[in-house]
DNA sequence: TATGAATGAGTGTTCATTCAT
DNA sequence: GATGAATGAACACTCATTCAT
């Protein structure tokens, strides 16, 4: 690593995100050690410290910035002149492509904020996020005569969020994944079947 | 803890299952400790390795006997002669009797399996039992009109799992279990919405 | 170590704390460390947690504690019916065999208390008690007719509880023990020093 | 820092010193790192090790030169010709604004010193150096009658030395600077008492 | 069966010291 | 000279597991 740069530091800790966020994707969270992200860098252990005061300090900065390439996928595919189904299977694919088929992070996050309050808020902040975008994504939707006139958008975007994640676990105990692509497709069309009235549009 | 009857040991061992999965689903899998699960149950730690080998395999056996209980739910309220929404609303009910407002050990297995390959085949044997009673249902629900015709009764199995599962993430990241609960009938209804109402729009 | 009897456990604290004095006392107490501790014993590491929840608990109970064979010495030799300076002798022999020239702990434990003042607590709430009981043989010695009718009592036990402090300092500095020795008898002599009323008696 | 002057190496490491020196004291010697002294100066880490080869290194310059500070009130305030007990109030009083009623630094040299012959070394010939001028300071006041003629002037010198530093432990264990004041003059007292008035009794 | 004292490998964290810039 | 990023050897403390009783 050279340095001296002011930028240095921030690319510094931007390293050691992505290490980190890989090596407990892939071993847990509690189980991987500070030791194991240090030498995925090629570093020395204390070299972690300069940058994050502890693990949990490591992880909750994850769980912060873990979401900016999530957003990032879900806002490039969910745009609105495309067919719907079309962009979730391209969300579904990018993400794949993204995180391979391990669930990464999600479960220890998920399994973490079950545990700690104050992550729960950090995480809660960034679905309201998504939550909203997502919801005006469905309510332009709606506007192009997809998605049921019964169905509450509010409660369909937390319905799709929920989704997703819940395809993230089925993955996890060990559906293949294109079964799992199949039945987040499924479930998406659901929600977004386009009544008959639009046929006769 | 008595003795001496035979079947003791089988009772021994399910309370000691009880109270890990209790003590587990409060702190966390890999937080736990073997002392936490002893104190709750008022016996020494040495105790538990007379009846399970390693933490691990006292939290492998969690997994297997754990659905027993969501079965069971799960199987009481979906019946085919009642009004699908209702029988999920009280599905909602009854698990957030069962677990409180907690997620319990969801992520915990979620997480550990995502490492653990043969803890997702223990996983993925149960979830196939599931899947096959819920397309069941399913089958019967649109034989009665519901579900859209259009939609793949397997993989909508598939996607009312990962519905349920992944409302457990929202509830997890900080939604409240009152909005929760409506994203969950709302996105049931998304999938069972009767198509004749539909095709009159 | 045998176990089970219920004075065991009180035992073994009794023998960590001496391994632990003594290893504190040589290698100073923030040298030390716990495995030092733990080698002397013969015992593992985790042994001391068992009845030490952390290495400053085990200080602080040092500190508590270590007065103890202090105060027997001190109480075994300052007796009224003998000559107040053989009694010093005796005394400065007794802690001379006790600890040995090393000065032991005493100024680990100032050092500590220096920058922690619940250690300073304590260990005043201990020297108030050696005080009390130095100044009623103070008070005996004055009535014999030793001691200055000039002096404060109060203030001159402080002083010899200086004194006595002071002959560890330095000796820690390099004096010869017999020289400390000799200073520790003269500093005791101004005090005691019979005035000529008393020879006249 | 500015540089290029030839003293300038001297100065830094003077300032190093003095910033050293009260750090050490605020949190001992063990506890405080390299860092803290580094901060207090506004200076990098590294630029110690420019000035001196290691923190042992560091603490020994500081045990040399600290004494230089001592030294100058124990000499400007013991002269022949005034009163030793009023002498004996201003070191006190000297003292107590140059260090605070923190002991600074005495009993981490002292510890140190416990476990370190080299350090040993040096102190000692330091106080060599004071007990001879402190010697011949009591040499003359016997001369001008006070001290009692049984006592060995030689020994009585360390005595006072111990008196003095003994005085520092039992403000270090919490007794009020006011009493720690009182016991000082007290034990001086002692020692200098007025032999004439003393036989007229 | 049950206990709980003991173990010892392991983990997060610190910090004196080094060295490329 | 000065910096501060990096190192790596420690060290306090934990906990799953064992085993003598």
């Amino acid at each position: 690593m050279p340095r001296v740069v002011p930028e240095y530091k921030e690319e510094a800790r931007t390293r050691i995100l992505a290490a980190a966020n890989q090596v407990f994707g892939e071993k847990g969270y509690r189980q991987a050690t500070m030791d194991d992200v240090a030498k995925k860098l090629g570093v020395s252990k204390g070299a972690l410290y300069l940058y994050f005061a502890s693990k949990e300090e490591l992880f909750e900065e994850i769980c912060r910035t873990e979401p900016l390439a999530f957003k990032e996928i879900l806002y490039s595919t969910f745009r609105e002149n495309r067919e719907p189904l079309e962009s979730a299977g391209e969300f579904f694919d990018k993400m794949l492509k993204r995180y391979g088929s391990s669930s990464g992070l999600s479960f220890e996050i998920f399994s973490e904020a079950s545990h700690n309050p104050a992550l729960r808020r950090v995480l809660k902040k960034t679905q309201d996020e998504y939550a909203a975008t997502l919801m005006s994504y469905l309510e332009e939707g709606r506007k192009r005569g997809f998605i049921n006139r019964e169905l509450d958008l509010r409660f369909i975007t937390y319905a799709l969020i929920a989704l997703w994640n819940g395809i993230e676990t089925i993955v996890a105990t060990g559906l293949p994944v294109e079964d799992a692509r199949r039945a987040w497709l499924e479930g998406f069309k659901a929600i977004f079947l386009q009544p008959p009235t639009h046929k006769r549009n």
